[in-house]
DNA sequence: GCCAACGTTGGC
DNA sequence: GCCAACGTTGGC
């Protein structure tokens, strides 16, 4: 048995892959994430997750799409690849350091939910979110079924 | 392009 | 184990 649907958000940079990139292919590993916090978090997803898609370093940085977790994690194939920009010569394959999920698309929003707008639900959204919690760098984090919620409802 | 905030590294 | 230096993120 599966525990429940949970939700997260996941940060891209649309120059390096954006949310209709992600159309386009449909399914993606969300390989280059090395930050412990953050591989951990996917560590904890399970398949059928909802993902909000959100784009960050841009004209207006904000959540652009949904998605799904398609996968359980497993080993980032690029810490491996020596001529990856993501490669760890730390990590070995009897003990991976990072870890990925794959991503795929459920469908674009309606229209990009700005970061301007999220923060003004601040309070709403409680002290606990790392998105609207200053100097928060965190690529990948969770959301819960109520924030969730409260975002979508301003598409 | 700037810079504040943060995580990681490495010397001691 | 501390902490300064460094590199990176990401909003503006």
């Amino acid at each position: 048995m599966s525990p429940r649907k949970r939700y997260w958000l996941m940060k891209s940079e649309p120059d390096a892959f954006s949310i209709d990139d992600l159309q386009r292919v449909g399914t993606e590993p969300w390989s280059g994430v090395r930050n412990y916090q953050a591989r951990n978090h996917m560590r904890d997803m399970q398949v059928g997750d909802g993902v909000l898609f959100y784009h960050s370093s841009c004209a207006v940085p904000g959540i652009v799409g949904i998605a799904t977790v398609a996968t359980t994690a497993y080993p980032d194939p690029t810490q491996f690849e020596r001529k990856s920009d993501y490669y760890d010569p730390k990590s070995t394959r009897e003990q991976p350091r990072w870890d990925l999920v794959d991503v795929a698309f459920e469908r674009k929003l309606k229209r990009v939910i700005p970061l301007e707008e999220i923060k003004q639900h601040a309070a709403a959204l409680g002290d606990g979110f790392a998105l609207t919690q200053r100097g928060s760098r965190l690529s990948v984090l969770p959301v819960t079924a109520a924030q969730w919620k409260l975002l979508l409802s301003l598409e």
